[in-house]
RNA sequence: GUCGCUAUAGCUCAGCUGGAUAGAGCGACCGCCUCCUAAGCGGUAGGCCGGAGGUUCAAAUCCUCUUAGCGACGCCA
C-alpha cells in the first residue's frame, strides 16, 4: 500500500501545480501542531521567492483548490503561509480497512529489489562466556536483521566467532598441564579421537582465565601456550580435535545464552573459517600491487584524497608473519563473497572501532575482494555505563556475565509480577506462568531500554529505571498488547464475532487519533530499515500504545450497544495489536498473555 | 597534536534532510478504579536547546569559532 503521506501529497502536488507552482514544494509533513490540523505543507513559505508573491497568497490558492478536494476535511492557510489539512474521516476508515485486510503485512510492502545481506554481530569468544558487552551487539544486529526480513531482504546473521588465536593454545597447554594422558597428546595415537569432549562448559569457562592468568607471568607457559597455537593451526590433529570439542561445547552454550535472548544466527562462523582463505588473499594483494612492507609489516594503503585526517594503512601481515584481525576480516569477506555474494554487509560493533573498520572496507574495496556496488556498513554503538554514567560494572569492578544480569532482571520482575497478583483480583497467574511470563516481560524490559535509545550513543542502563514498568518502557508496550488481547478474548468468549465487520469512520477525536496514528506503519518501518534505526519503531510503538491507551480510557468498547460500531472497533483492536506485535518482534521481544 | 562523537527540563532520552507555542518518561504536585487488567488515564509546575557569531522570511536543526566530556589515531580485538 502506499503511505497515506504520499497519497496526501500527490494530491498537493496536483493542487500546486493547477495553481502553477512547481510540484517540488508540495511536500506534505505530520503536524507539529496536533491542534490545528493533521498535515502540513510549507512549501508556500519556500515558493514565495521563486514567484514573488507573498506565501499567504500561495498557500490560500492551493488550500482552496484542495478543499474542493473530497480527500480532505480541512485545508487552509494559516497566516506567513502554512498550508494545513486535515483528512477526511471517510477516507482514513477506507485506508485502515485496507491494512486490516492486508495480513502479515499491514500496508507495508516488501521491497521490490530484494537483497542479501549479512549481518555480522555477536562476536562471542569460545571458551569464555557472554559477558555484558555482548549484549547491545546481540540486541541491535538481531533487530538490525529483522527489520530487514520483514522488509523482504534476505538477511544472514553472523555470529563471528573469536575460535582463533592464542586462546585455544592457551586451553590446550592447560589441559595438557591437567590431563596429560588424554589421548589427544599422544602424537603417535592412530585411531580415532572419543566423540565426547574430556571437559564441560564450566571446566571449559574455569580454565581459559586460568590459563590466561598463569601465562602473563608464567615466561615458559606462556612459550607453551604459542608453540601449542603454533601447532594448531599447522594442523596437528590432536590439537584439530581438541579445537572442534572445544567449539562444540562452547557454541551449543552460546546458542542456549543466544536463544534465551531471543537471538538466532543463520551462521554459526568463526575467525577460523576464515583461514584457509588467507594465503591465497595476501598473494593476490602482493601480485597486484597493492601490499608493500613497511616498517616490518605487510600493509595496503588506504587513505584518500579527501580525508581530512592521518588514516593509516590497513596493516595484513604483522612484522613476524602473523596474521591479525585485519586479515581474519578480509578472509572473512572473501568466503562471504563466495559463498553468499551478498548486496550488502553490515557489522554491528563498538563505534570505537569506526576507523579500524572504514579501513578494511576500503582495503577490501581496492584490492577488488568485494564488487564495486556492495555495500560495506559499519554500525557503531555507544558504551552501556551504569548509573554513575562509567562503563557497566559488577559491584567489585569486574565484568558482569550476561547471565546474571538477566537473572537479576528476571527475578526482580517476577517479584513485581507476584505482587500486582495481590493486589488485583480475577486476573490469576499460575507460578509457573508467572515464572514465565516475567522472563518474557525482563527481555522486553532490556531489549526496549536499550532499542529505544538511538545506537550510536552510549546510554546508561539503568535495572531501577528498565524494571520499573511505567511510563517509555518495553514492559509499557507489553501491557498495552495484553489489555488488548484480554478485550478481544472477552469478546470472543461472550459468543460474538468480528463477521462482517469494516472499519467505520472514526466516532471520536481520540479514535481518529488512533487511526492516523496505525496508519503510520508502512512509513515507519521502512524508514527505520532505510536508516538501520530500530528506536524510530520503539518511538512509534511507544506513540500507538498511547493513542490507544487514550482511546481505551474513553471508549466502551464491550458495551458498545451498536454492534457494527463494536465490529470496528474490535476490528481496530485487532488491527493496534497486528502491529504492535509485528514491531515488538522485529524489535526481538514478545508479549505474554497476561500480566 | 590531528580527527571524530556528544552537549536539549532536576534525572533519562526523543526531535536535528530548517518552519507556527522545543516533546516524552521518571521524579514533584493535583485529580480518576460500583466500568473491558490503575503496569493505566487526565492535569499542574519545570527549558535563553553548552557559549558566541553567521546564513535564512524562518535555526535546537545548516556554516564558522569556542568551551566541556568522551573516543580514535600501523603491527590488540
Amino acid at each position: 500500500m502506499e503511505k497515506i503521506l504520499d497519497l496526501i501529497a500527490d494530491e498537493v502536488k496536483k493542487a500546486f501545480v493547477s495553481c502553477g507552482y512547481d510540484e517540488k514544494y508540495a511536500g506534505v509533513t505530520l503536524s507539529n501542531r496536533p491542534d490545528l490540523c493533521e498535515y502540513q505543507c510549507n512549501g508556500a513559505l519556500a515558493a514565495a521567492k521563486e514567484y514573488k508573491k507573498a506565501p499567504f497568497v500561495i498557500a490560500d490558492e492551493v488550500a482552496q483548490k484542495l478543499s474542493q478536494n473530497s480527500m480532505f476535511a480541512m485545508a487552509e492557510s494559516v497566516k506567513p503561509g502554512f498550508l494545513n489539512l486535515k483528512i477526511q474521516k471517510s477516507f482514513l476508515a477506507d485506508y485502515i480497512e485496507q491494512m486490516c485486510q492486508d495480513t502479515g503485512r499491514y500496508g507495508c510492502e516488501r521491497t521490490k529489489q530484494p537483497k542479501t545481506v549479512i549481518v555480522d554481530y555477536g562476536g562471542p569468544n569460545v571458551a569464555k562466556p557472554l559477558h555484558v558487552g555482548h549484549l547491545r551487539p546481540a540486541i541491535i544486529g538481531e533487530s538490525i536483521k529483522r527489520i530487514g526480513k520483514f522488509m523482504g531482504h534476505n538477511m544472514i546473521g553472523d555470529v563471528h566467532l573469536g575460535d582463533w588465536g592464542l586462546q585455544m593454545g592457551l586451553i590446550i597447554t592447560e589441559l595438557k598441564e591437567r590431563k596429560p594422558d588424554l589421548v589427544y597428546f599422544d602424537e603417535t595415537f592412530e585411531g580415532e579421537y572419543p566423540k565426547e569432549a574430556p571437559f564441560t562448559i564450566a571446566e571449559l569457562e574455569e580454565i581459559y582465565p586460568a590459563a590466561s592468568s598463569r601465562s602473563k607471568g608464567d615466561e615458559s607457559y606462556k612459550e607453551a601456550a604459542m608453540q601449542a597455537t603454533f601447532e594448531l593451526q599447522q594442523g596437528r590433529k590432536g590439537y584439530q580435535a581438541l579445537l572442534s570439542h572445544i567449539l562444540n561445547v562452547s557454541v551449543s552454550d552460546l546458542k542456549r545464552n543466544y536463544e534465551n535472548l531471543n537471538v538466532s544466527f543463520e551462521l554459526w562462523k568463526g575467525e577460523s573459517d576464515a583461514q584457509p582463505y588467507i594465503p591465497e588473499m595476501v598473494q593476490k594483494m602482493k601480485d597486484d600491487g597493492y601490499a608493500y612492507v613497511s616498517d616490518g609489516a605487510l600493509v595496503v594503503d588506504v587513505k584518500e584524497e579527501t580525508d581530512t585526517k592521518e588514516v593509516p594503512p590497513c596493516i595484513i601481515l604483522k612484522s613476524d608473519g602473523a596474521s591479525l584481525y585485519n586479515t581474519t576480516d578480509l578472509a572473512t569477506i572473501v568466503w562471504r563473497m563466495q559463498d553468499y555474494q551478498p548486496d550488502e554487509m553490515i557489522y554491528v560493533t563498538d563505534k570505537r572501532q569506526e576507523l579500524y573498520f572504514m579501513q578494511v572496507f576500503r582495503c577490501a574495496r581496492k584490492t577488488g575482494l568485494v564488487k564495486p556496488v556492495t555495500q560495506l556498513k559499519h554500525i557503531g554503538f555507544g558504551t552501556m555505563n551504569g548509573k554513575d554514567g562509567k562503563p557497566f560494572k559488577t559491584r567489585d569492578g569486574g565484568v558482569m556475565r550476561l547471565e546474571y544480569l538477566v537473572d537479576e532482571i528476571n527475578k526482580e520482575m517476577l517479584r513485581k509480577i507476584n505482587e500486582n497478583q495481590k493486589t488485583r483480583e480475577g486476573v490469576v497467574i499460575s507460578e509457573e506462568e508467572a515464572k514465565e511470563t516475567s522472563k518474557t516481560v525482563a527481555l522486553a524490559a532490556i531489549k526496549y531500554g536499550d532499542l529505544s535509545n538511538q545506537a550510536g550513543k552510549d546510554y546508561i542502563f539503568d535495572i531501577d529505571r528498565f524494571t520499573s514498568f511505567e511510563g517509555n518502557t518495553g514492559p509499557y508496550i507489553l501491557y498495552t498488547i495484553v489489555r488488548i488481547k484480554s478485550i478481544l478474548n472477552k469478546y470472543k468468549t461472550v459468543g460474538r464475532n468480528e463477521d462482517g465487520a469494516v472499519i467505520e469512520a472514526p466516532h471520536s477525536d481520540l479514535e481518529k487519533e488512533l487511526m492516523l496514528t496505525l496508519s503510520r506503519f508502512n512509513a515507519v518501518m521502512e524508514n527505520a530499515y532505510e536508516e538501520t534505526a530500530p528506536h524510530k519503531i520503539c518511538a512509534y510503538i511507544y506513540e500507538l500504545a498511547n493513542a490507544f491507551n487514550s482511546f481505551y480510557h474513553a471508549t466502551k468498547i464491550l458495551t458498545e450497544e451498536k454492534e457494527q460500531v463494536q465490529k470496528s472497533y474490535i476490528r481496530m483492536l485487532g488491527l493496534t495489536k497486528a502491529i504492535l506485535e509485528t514491531c515488538i518482534d522485529v524489535l526481538g521481544f514478545q508479549a505474554p498473555e497476561r500480566m
